[in-house]
RNA sequence: GGCUCCGUAGUCCAACGGGCAAGAUAUCUGGCUGUUAACCAGAUGAUGACCGUUCGAAUCGGUCCGGAGCCGCCA
């Protein structure tokens, strides 16, 4: 008969004592005494003591246990047993210790540098750190599909590889596709406008590529890109959209990972006032408060992480900043009504300093003013010959936005630096491994 | 693109107004029947590369390579 494993979390949780169970998993930690032998051992779900003693398994077993290091893949049985003097209150006695294979002396151990960790990430993406946060990610992907399938967006899969230079060329990676010059996606933005024209609500989880050489805590140039774009709906509903969504997606976490964020030492309270609505304020009001705050910044010019860091000071839920001038934003962004310096859009930024989130606006219909835009900064038409075609057959009103999945990653786990938030982070100096 | 800093055992670091490269941890050997990133004793193991200054360079100077931090750009 096949031999069934029980998961840590679950032989623990069912708390029968006395009991006989098999798991497998990885020796996250070993300490040994002559003739008793202490294994921690570790599987996708949790962490339990395994005790070997020399009087209740083979010689062999024995011998095995004691000379196991860490990460060392074990399969074994015991009885289950509580004692307080075992981390989580149960141990398991051992009865049978097999080593699946034996691990050669782990690198990472204490001390260790950021350096030597990144070089070493393959390996320590098995922490209990990295491990929470790639769970809570899970339920930060899956808690925004949720909420697109609950509000009717239908989930597409724009391409990768491109032509469109978008605004400013220099930030692509280029590469030879056959003949041509193409270029990785920056934002499937412009195919998602596309495809609203027959199911009207879509969204995507693509990744993004930026060629910018920003060495920051907030920049990787490959990370995961949430985009949504909504026919019929202009810049005012695009916030209602966005401020749902990111609700939605923190009730999520706050409900499925507590054990996840308490482990990475995440002060939940901050994150369980994020309802809706969140404040809404214009850049010019924020230009005031700023100054009003003793900071030199003028119209025209744009925020940088000074300013954000200033102006979520006092918030504990994010902050939309609306009608930035056209001069600082992009050519396909509509022209605000009401205020003709500006566009119809809107920038969220994350509290407690975490930076900008996501980046929306409502889409200019009227091809002539994009055109003209597009000639005023030297922008190629010829690429653009699609997107500019979709203006001429049945244009509606629509809005979209892009947010960046490990940066909202960051702002929920409250991680130093973004490159914890995707398993393996791609920055300027490192592709390997 | 601009500014700043750092490369010493597998790893984390000390020594740097020039003179025997110290410690911690990991690994190995021995000891220990309840450890809590165990403890005790011993062993192995290092100055990023090249050039220069000097009687003598980890230490001073130059070039290169690698990496980190801050700002800009953005999600």
């Amino acid at each position: 008969m096949e031999k069934v494993f029980t998961g840590i979390r679950k032989m623990i949780s069912s708390g029968r004592e006395g009991e006989s169970f098999d798991i497998r998993g990885w020796i996250y930690r070993t300490r040994s005494s002559g003739s008793i032998v202490f294994a921690v051992m570790r599987d996708a779900t949790g962490i339990v003591q395994c005790t070997v003693k020399k009087s209740e398994v083979s010689s062999e077993d024995f011998e095995q246990a004691a000379r196991a290091l860490i990460e060392t893949s074990v399969e074994c049985a015991g009885r289950l047993k509580a004692d307080a003097r075992a981390p989580g209150g149960y141990e398991l006695i051992v009865t049978s210790f097999r080593v699946v294979s034996f691990a050669e002396p782990f690198p990472i151990t204490e001390n260790q540098s950021e350096p030597f960790l990144l070089d070493n990430r393959h390996l320590w993406i098995r922490s209990r750190e990295q491990t929470a946060i790639m769970k809570i990610k899970e339920t930060v992907l899956g808690g925004a599909r949720e909420w697109f399938a609950e509000n009717g967006f239908c989930e597409v899969t724009p391409p990768i590889l491109t032509t469109n230079a978008c605004e400013g060329g220099t930030t692509l990676f280029p590469l030879k596709y056959f003949d041509q010059n193409a270029y990785l996606s920056q934002s499937a933005q412009m195919y998602l406008e596309a495809l609203t024209f027959s199911l009207e609500k879509v969204f995507a989880v693509t990744p993004s590529f930026r060629a910018e050489k920003s060495r920051t805590p907030r920049h990787l140039t490959e990370y995961w890109h949430l985009e949504g774009e909504e026919a019929w709906v202009n810049n005012e509903g695009n916030m209602l959209i966005q401020e749902e969504l990111v609700s939605h997606i923190i009730g999520s976490v706050l409900r499925k990972r507590k054990e996840e964020l308490a482990l990475l030492k995440r002060d939940a309270e901050g994150l369980r006032t994020v309802e809706p609505p969140f404040e809404r304020i214009t850049y010019e009001r924020a230009l005031s408060l700023l100054s009003e705050r003793g900071m030199n910044i003028k119209w025209g010019d744009d925020f940088g992480t000074e300013e954000e860091k200033v102006l979520t000071l006092e918030a504990v839920k994010p902050v939309f900043v609306t009608n930035f001038p056209k001069e600082i934003k992009a050519f396909y962004m509509k022209e605000d009504k009401s205020d003709s310096r500006t566009y119809s859009c809107a920038d969220l930024i994350a509290p407690e300093g975490f930076g900008e989130v996501i980046g929306g606006s409502e889409r200019e219909t009227d091809v002539r003013k994009m055109i003209s835009r597009m000639e005023e900064q030297s922008i190629p038409l010829e690429p653009y010959r699609w997107y500019l075609d979709l203006r001429k057959y049945g244009s509606v009103p629509h809005s979209g936005f892009g947010l960046g999945v490990e940066r909202l990653v960051k702002w929920v786990c409250k991680l130093d630096h973004i490159r914890d938030a995707v398993p393996f982070p791609r920055t300027p100096s490192r592709i390997y491994p």
